[in-house]
DNA sequence: TTACAACCTTTA
DNA sequence: CAACTAAAGGTGGTAA
């Protein structure tokens, strides 16, 4: 079965560089129920670089090529610099790219974004190729390029070397042929791919992440405005906090020459950035560690004052590092404001990741996220799922504590706390409730008594004994009988030796190798909730259309609107609306919860 | 000199 | 038998 892939035949094509030959060539274009699409571009940057070419593919027919400057020399537009006058390529196109034909691209979240910028506008249908792949695939390590993509499905060779050629100057024959074939390819993958998503009950998933694509396109060339003289005066706080840190640290004598002379590798200086040499110190200074890390240092912040200054230094190190100094560079010079990468499918489960910069892991403090501002005149929605995992657990289960303690509108984590500590709801304390936390959030994954331990005391700042944590955990499960006959049923498939998970809406996550059990109960969970806000993303395009309120970050279970202050109250009502539908949608009949706030910064 | 894995910390 | 998940990214250390 290992046929070594061929190499693929070139397409006919036809050169578009002028008007009249536009629009003889693009009639039949309108006949064609799919429509292949691939622009070659001067870069990547979908705000700064322009498109070079647009290849347009139908069955039967040439490749379209249209030379887009040279169109837009004719019409007498300015390419890519905002210049939106209507012209008749403009029209022409516009009308092909908007028609009820499906459109076909591979990561078309690029074509969108780059037409967009060109002011043309494609919309209707979409079946983009490699978002169809990353869902059949999800969870297996397998490249989604055009060039793996067509290996694996069509056992063909694509030659990818022209891609980064020079696309300014006069274009080579070879050039438009790789042009060409790229966009004739995706007519012969996307049969497969449908059959694909069919056979695995995913083609309703993959639609869900298709009419997401533009949402996330539209979202990215949104970006968020960045306040950067008041990072800078964080960014020179923390920097002189981190310096004193370092003071501190030097004090005690971690950092500088050592005084254990016995020990040569301790004799320079030690850097308190390298946990090696960190560690090694510790050691000879007679700090019983194993590792540096947070975990095994917070027990021991109380016994050694020199632990607890290396927390706050590494703390700040680490802000300043990733976030003050590196942030600004994302400042796109054209708009002021941060553009962030985001991948539909970044991540196993069907969440997003997050790149360039990473918004998904900012500092929570509000020193961080008030940097992140609305414009003049508009101001920040934030709206939240409350507890969105527990509440789904709640649904999967059918734990009956759970539901009714939601029905009631009830507080699950100090349910918990009472449950565990034997207390009544009124009893129980702030320290019980964070002890609760803990609780809920590890033991739904499968957390055992061990970490169970170590987690409350670094993340919720309870410590107990590894007999107490033992009996909690025995306790919640004891309490919540229905999330435990849920992890049986999972723990069932994970011995049948099943490789992979479903959410409720049908996502899959499969295991190349043996999965391990705490993320075969993770995916449900963390999947549906991804399910659930893209869904919600979906929900928002068209009443959000009729208002000038525009997305602008999403981060798992949360979605960010920058929103003109004369529509905060209409734009609220939709957000909660839409987030609400979504998820009830799924976890009916346990009760949603959508926590809006609105105000100048994130 | 560069490429890569290990370690650590940040988020939901 | 017990097992918390999903990411990005900076830094130091080492292998090529």
């Amino acid at each position: 079965m290992n046929y070594s892939p061929k190499t693929p035949e070139y397409p006919a094509y036809t050169v578009v560089k002028d008007i009249p030959t536009l629009k003889s060539v693009i009639k039949p274009l309108f006949k064609a129920k799919v429509i292949a699409l691939d622009c070659e571009t001067t870069g990547l940057d979908p705000l700064t670089d322009k498109i070079r070419l647009i290849q347009i593919a139908v069955p039967n027919y040439p490749v379209v090529i249209i030379d887009l400057p040279a169109i837009y020399k004719h019409n007498n537009v300015e390419h890519n610099t905002g210049d939106r006058r209507t012209n008749i390529s403009r029209l022409l196109l516009n009308k092909l790219f908007c028609n009820s034909a499906l459109k076909i691209a591979h990561n078309a979240k690029f074509e969108w974004q780059f037409l967009n910028q060109a002011g043309l506008q494609i919309a209707g249908r979409f079946f983009d190729t490699q978002l169809a792949y990353q869902v059949l695939n999800a969870g297996i390590k397998t490249s989604a390029s055009l060039e793996n993509v067509t290996r694996k499905l069509l056992r063909l060779q694509l030659d990818k070397t022209l891609q980064t050629s020079n696309w300014h100057q006069n274009l080579t024959p070879e050039q438009l042929q790789y042009a060409a074939l790229d966009a004739a390819i995706l007519l012969d993958l996307y049969p497969i791919l449908v059959k694909k998503l069919k056979q695995a009950n995913l083609l309703k998933i993959a639609q869900l992440e298709f009419y997401c694509m533009p949402v996330v396109a539209k979202m990215e060339l949104n970006g968020m405005l960045f306040d950067v003289s008041q990072w800078h005066k964080l960014g020179a706080k923390l920097e002189a906090d981190k310096i004193n840190a370092l003071q501190q640290l030097k004090q005690l004598r971690l950092v500088g020459k050592s005084q254990l002379s016995l020990l040569p590798e301790l004799t320079d200086t030690v850097n308190p950035n390298s946990s090696q040499q960190v560690l090694a110190a510790f050691q000879a200074m007679g700090i019983p560690v194993q590792s540096t890390n947070q975990k095994d240092l917070v027990p021991l912040v109380n016994q050694y004052p020199i632990i607890k200054a290396l927390l706050d230094y590494r703390h700040l190190a680490k802000i300043t590092a990733t976030f003050t100094d590196s942030l600004p560079k994302h400042i796109h010079p054209k708009t002021g404001r941060v553009h962030p990468n985001y991948y539909q499918l970044g991540a196993r489960s069907g969440r997003f990741s997050c790149r360039q910069p990473p918004l998904q892991t900012i500092p929570r403090d509000a020193a961080a996220r008030s940097c992140f501002i609305a414009a003049p005149n508009y101001q920040i929605l934030k709206a939240d799922y409350s507890q969105i995992e527990l509440r789904i657990v709640a649904r999967l289960s059918g734990d009956a504590k759970m539901r009714k303690a939601y029905r009631q509108g009830a507080d699950l984590h100090k349910l918990t706390a009472a449950l565990v500590t034997g207390k009544r709801i009124t009893e129980v304390t702030e320290e019980d409730r964070r002890l609760a936390k803990a609780i809920n959030f590890g033991l739904i994954y499968g957390m055992g008594a061990a970490k169970l331990r170590v987690y409350a005391e670094t993340k919720y700042g309870v410590t107990m004994t590894l007999e107490s944590a033992k009996a909690f955990r025995t306790r919640f499960f004891d309490a919540y009988s229905g999330v435990t006959k849920w992890h049986e049923t999972i723990k069932k498939a994970y011995l049948r030796g099943v490789k992979e998970s479903r959410t409720l809406a049908g996502r899959r996550r499969r295991w190349a190798d043996k999965p391990r059990l705490a993320e075969m109960l993770n995916h449900p969970v963390q999947g549906l909730n991804a399910d659930i806000n893209k869904l919600a993303m979906v929900k928002l395009v068209k009443p959000l259309s009729r208002t000038n309120a525009r997305l602008i970050c999403v981060v798992h279970d949360e979605i960010v609107l920058e929103c003109p202050e004369n529509e905060i109250a209409q734009v609220s009502r939709i957000l909660h609306r839409c987030m609400v539908a979504a998820a009830v949608k799924f976890l009916n009949p346990v009760p949603v919860v959508v926590d809006i706030t609105v105000g100048d910064s994130w």
